[in-house]
DNA sequence: GCCCTTCTTGACCTTTCGTTCCACAATACT
DNA sequence: AGTATTGTGGAACGAAAGGTCAAGAAGGGC
């Protein structure tokens, strides 16, 4: 196998920052040449290395979830179970841990594509599902654990918490005020703790 | 005051149907020439009456607003105080009332603009601080009637409803599967009833 | 009937979009 | 050294974007 002339540029490195500019303003509002910029790379060695922008996009969406469920795995199985899931839910009012301040680029794109585009709707929907699991198996293992109240049903409380995690990060996104994110997310747990 | 030709378009009827364009596109995507076709306006005509696009998109937004809490505002004064809560957030499921199958406008916006432009920023809190208030009142007057727990802490409790909600309406927007959306609803109504 | 005002029509402008083409540069293999 | 192969740089492309201009059409007031 013949080689040519070396890239000038690191793939990976370069996708991170296009990503995170997708992150930040979307596919629409993303222009190639504000990707260039950002990418560092030539027009040409973008085009030859991701192919077209819808292509670069799927790519950067396929990136961001595998960042996004290796942090939230991590995060989830640290301390206690069921501190971990609190430890998640409140790490996104912060925005702690892998997200940036423009909330979660699946939600982003989730508003931004609804149903349209069936590549990336199966994307929206794979992400979710995998949230949702990884929250269940937690919240399981927090039964198990006796760390939570064993009337909670884990698979129906998994989505809740998936659904208001989403919301928290739109809350985020949207620069909302902090007390009311917090607000929002300490109830999004009151169902796991019944009152005392 | 002198008149001249008189409008062959209705200028509200023209509005809604832009709205929704918006509603289901986004601002970005909804191109010029699409939002003439809808609304059924002279190019010039649609100028003149509503400025330029990102003018015409406000008027849009105001309007979409005025509409959904008029359509929630209906909702939380029906039957108990405590059952409008239940319905409004089920209605989210089916999407009946005043939600297209396209999710919320303003979180679909919210996903759009994050905190970049100001008087769209002002309008999704302004949307939002008045979900939050109307959940938190008809919340309050269930509690004064009896209907809900008294451990419950209205604004706070409001707060996590309104997320779940905003997230509802994403899952609709995105084709989610209908069980998937009923837990994570049933889940967000769960810290208010205590388990027997 | 004339004028003033308003609305409509369609051509046109500028800018920006995503993408491609092609000559040139830089490496590895023989 | 020569050649094949791959990456780079810049010019250029057609299409579509949002927006404007000026002339004509359709009314009311006098």
């Amino acid at each position: 196998m013949p080689a040519g002339r070396p890239r000038s540029f690191d793939p990976d490195q370069a996708l991170d920052q296009i990503m995170n500019l997708f992150w930040r303003k979307g596919f629409e509002a993303s222009g190639m040449a504000e990707i260039l910029e950002v990418s560092g790379m030539a027009r040409q060695s973008l085009y030859n290395t991701f192919g077209d922008k819808k292509k670069l996009f799927l790519t950067a969406l396929s990136r961001y979830t595998q960042m996004r469920h290796e942090s939230l795995r991590n995060r989830l199985n640290g301390s206690g179970a069921f501190d971990s899931v609190c430890d998640t839910v409140f790490g996104e009012v912060e925005g702690s841990g892998s997200m940036a301040p423009y909330g979660c680029m699946m939600v982003n794109v989730a508003a931004e594509f609804g149903n349209t585009d069936a590549l990336i709707s199966k994307a929206i929907r794979e992400y979710h599902m995998e949230l949702e699991t990884m929250i269940r198996e937690a919240l399981e293992r927090a039964q198990t654990q006796g760390d939570m109240a064993p009337h909670v049903n884990p698979s129906r409380a998994a989505r809740g918490i998936a659904n208001a995690l989403n919301g928290l990060t739109l809350m985020r996104r949207s620069g909302f005020d902090q007390v009311a994110i917090r607000d929002a997310a300490e109830s999004a747990l009151d169902s796991l703790t019944p009152p005392v």
